[in-house]
DNA sequence: CGACTTATTGATGCACTTCAAGCGACGTGG
DNA sequence: CCACGTCGCTTGAAGTGCATCAATAAGTCG
């Protein structure tokens, strides 16, 4: 059985058995990190480009009167700044949510990897834009939604991606947030989280025990948010549930 | 006097003359966009680079009830594609706000200037690394401040980077948005844009008229916000305001 | 077990939304 | 030329989603 991130590139790009293996030789040293620890912060610079093999962890920037932003999610088999290391200092912050385990790739042996595997290359490529179409549906989610629609969004989406890499059964998966986390993530008070939840599960679409959420009805629940799978490029879901935008009056030649 | 792209590069990267006069042979033709035009929509399949070399921009989404959220603006200078365009298929739209100089930049040529100009394969690089960041930060001012800082600072960003390619002039620039285009981009009502442009003028902030924003006092706006341009990541300015975040109480050896 | 974090619930207040109406600028057609 | 529709800006009034404050209950960990 493969770690989670030649899961995650399947799931985006069909792989040789020589990727695999060369994905393997990728992640010698797995590194067991507690919850609630950083593995970067902002102002420093960056050097390795870390990866979840398992657990939670997230992005966040914490602003000057305290309050702290969430702005992504880590997952098994995520990247957490697979482009961000390249720049000169973070400008935000990664740290675990549970615990976690971590590896820790040296840069020259992501260009080792790219150079002689081209479909790892286009799925590491893949991998950022997809990251960057999640960041994209997150800004959606608080600008756009109400917070009973965003939180339930944001359990689809977690569905999902955990899907991807194979850690969902029964529609039910590990939920090792908060409802701080979940407020910090969701622009809400941790108090309109509780209420959130509480409404959520009165409505017979999940259930939320011991840090488990499970999904009693995945179609009702997508349906009640709004929730269109298409941002996250997913292979074999691709654009199932097309939908077109019309907002601006005229196209070009018109 | 070379174009906006150009400008705002060399704001990340010293560029050689050779280097400029490869971006120079980049946009060869530019075509004249109007105002409230689609350049792609979700759902199309993307072809060419769109690069922005005068005029407003952006780049959004439309849920299924209508309503419209902008997840970007692009100024000139700017790609509104330099990556999203590796995907199958559009999940967002891009149109134009004011009138535009546009040019369609097949992905060739994009390949060519970067195999033989590193310092450009660089810059371009730090842009799609930028623009990821100002995501970002676009998430935290839905996320964690009130409507008037969120006005207020993406008023202070749009100066930075207008700054960065010489269209501001006595810290006045060129404002086109319409306050619905505010509002759609900051998940707030038309209306309560309104009064909130309208406290930051008798606040002394700022004046809009004509479409023409000019900031009064741009310390105090910024520290009215709580703006920090580290995300920016501009040469010049780089990290003279910076903070360290350290929400999440340990470290990782602690 | 006690200390601490997390979840829960009630009461009150505010930021922001929605609805509605009036105004000015602009372009179009009669 | 004026009539007219459209669009963006402005302001008022009323309603609501969510925040804040506060207190208690329920885990969780050393």
């Amino acid at each position: 059985m493969h770690h989670a991130l030649i899961k995650k590139l399947e799931s985006f790009e069909s792989l040789s058995d020589d990727d695999r293996s060369a994905l393997d030789a990728l992640v010698p040293k797995v590194r067991q990190v507690g919850a609630r620890v950083d593995l970067i912060r902002e102002g420093e610079v960056p050097e390795n480009v870390h990866l979840v093999l398992d657990g939670f962890a997230c992005r966040y920037k914490v602003l000057a009167d305290g309050q702290r932003q969430i702005m992504a999610y880590f997952l098994p088999g995520d990247f957490c700044d697979l482009n961000v290391f390249i720049l000169d200092q973070m400008d935000h912050s990664i740290g675990t949510i549970s615990a976690c385990q971590i590896v820790d790739i040296p840069r020259a042996a992501i260009d080792e990897i790219t150079a002689s595997h081209p479909r790892v290359t286009r799925a590491f490529w893949w991998c950022a834009l997809v990251d960057e179409a999640i960041l994209r549906e997150w800004l959606v989610n608080l600008g756009a939604r109400e917070a009973n629609q965003r939180i339930a969004h944001i359990m689809c989406e977690i569905l999902m991606r955990l899907d991807a890499v194979g850690r969902v059964r029964d529609n039910s998966y590990q939920f090792p947030f908060t409802q701080t986390d979940i407020a910090d993530t969701m622009g809400l008070s941790n108090v309109h989280v509780n209420r959130t939840l509480r409404e959520l599960r009165e409505l017979g679409l999940v259930t939320l025990k011991h840090r488990v959420l499970t999904i009693l009805d995945v179609d009702r629940l997508k349906a009640y948010c709004g929730f269109n799978a298409n941002y996250l490029h997913l292979k074999n879901t691709r654009w199932v549930e097309r939908r077109r935008a019309t907002w601006l009056g005229r196209t070009e030649g018109a």
